[in-house]
DNA sequence: CAACGTTGTGTACCCTCGTACACATGGGAT
DNA sequence: ATCCCATGTGTACGAGGGTACACAACGTTG
């Protein structure tokens, strides 16, 4: 079966690297040497592997990626039942996902974001946003999928640029408002923790 | 006084220089030496001024940052207008700045997402979304505040990253629910010129 | 007026980076 | 078995980076 020399988990350890790179110093720390060092291998390999440091940032970021669709995949059953509170699961996922490993959410952030300036890391980039509205809009309209998405990144950057813990009620709160407002005033079907009817801000 | 040779434009000839190289070139493409050339002044002037370039970069998001503000004050009139729209404002006045001077705007998210790893520019950053929620809590509450400052920020994320046109209908469509949400349940009028009565919950 | 120290400038050093390229290895075709 | 080339490795080179430090200019002070 093929693989006399090739060694596909060479290159999986690399891209493991990187993404340790990325964690510790950032994507200003990443280069062909860092990596190399780091997963142990020659530098020649890594330049075999990934000509440029682009090619190495898009399978970290796709890799990352991963991360939160395994949060998905491991808390988010609920999601996909129309009886839930979406705001509720949305804010308790996102929850998960923040709390469960914080530096893995920096990173998924920052290579995420890198976006913004690495043309190369934009469609990946994008498609991720996308998968996840995807997801989302099975339970609402895209205009609120999109929205929600966008209310999910800020509130995360908040969270991480300042620091700070992450409030799921506040989240939980704010989501409802974007999530309920297009049909707002019909009660939701599930109590949950929460009131259907927030009254109370923050 | 008594500056004959102590030049106090030579220091923001360098910050201005930053803020170019960074808008051309991105934050990689920072270092002392592309600033003094770009500013035209000699290497070390450029040191002696900043002794780190964390330094130069806290001063140049300091500087950034005025570009929302001046937005703010010169289309930002009605915002205090306990009258006007809230939502409506906001959306306006983001697509301005967006729209306005797309570049600087990309350059003042790349400076302020800076601060998820460089801790040195954390509190400007802070800063900064600390006053622009301040100001919109002069309409309405701070949680309902805080949300506000998130979802645009995750707006303009979505357009900067995806490369998008901003849809300012939608934007006003989402802020209103954010904002609006808290003390009705009753349905938006979709006609968006009938401001419904704000007012803070509390 | 002259010496001195603060302020600003120019240069040189050493490091790390990406890239190129010569060299090893071993499976598959003949 | 032998040759060939995709696969993998090691090293050397030029570019560009931050920093250190010697030097120039000028205000101050005795």
């Amino acid at each position: 079966m093929a693989a006399r020399r090739y060694d596909p988990e060479r290159r999986q350890r690399i891209i493991d690297a990187a993404i340790r790179v990325v964690g510790a110093k950032g994507i200003a720390g990443l280069s062909h040497r860092t990596v190399a060092a780091e997963a142990d291998v020659p530098l020649g390999s890594t330049t075999y592997h990934f000509k440029t440091l682009d090619d190495l940032l898009v399978a970290a970021l796709r890799q990352a990626n991963e991360g939160f669709a395994k949060v998905v995949r491991e808390h988010g059953g609920a999601l996909a039942d129309p009886g839930a509170d979406l705001a509720a699961e949305l804010a308790r996922l996102t929850g998960a996902w923040l709390d469960g490993d914080r530096p893995g959410a920096e990173l998924e952030y920052e290579l995420y974001l890198a976006a913004l300036r690495r043309p190369a890391l934009r469609p990946v980039a994008a498609e991720w946003c996308e998968q996840v509205t995807e997801l989302i809009a099975r339970r609402t309209d895209r205009v609120t999928a999109r929205a929600t998405v966008a209310l999910i990144d800020g509130v995360c950057l908040q969270v991480l640029l300042t620091g700070g813990a992450y409030d799921e009620a506040y989240a939980h709160e704010v989501l409802a408002r974007v999530i309920d407002g297009p049909q707002a005033g019909e009660p939701r079907p599930d109590g949950e923790t929460g009131s259907p009817r927030r009254g109370r801000a923050g």
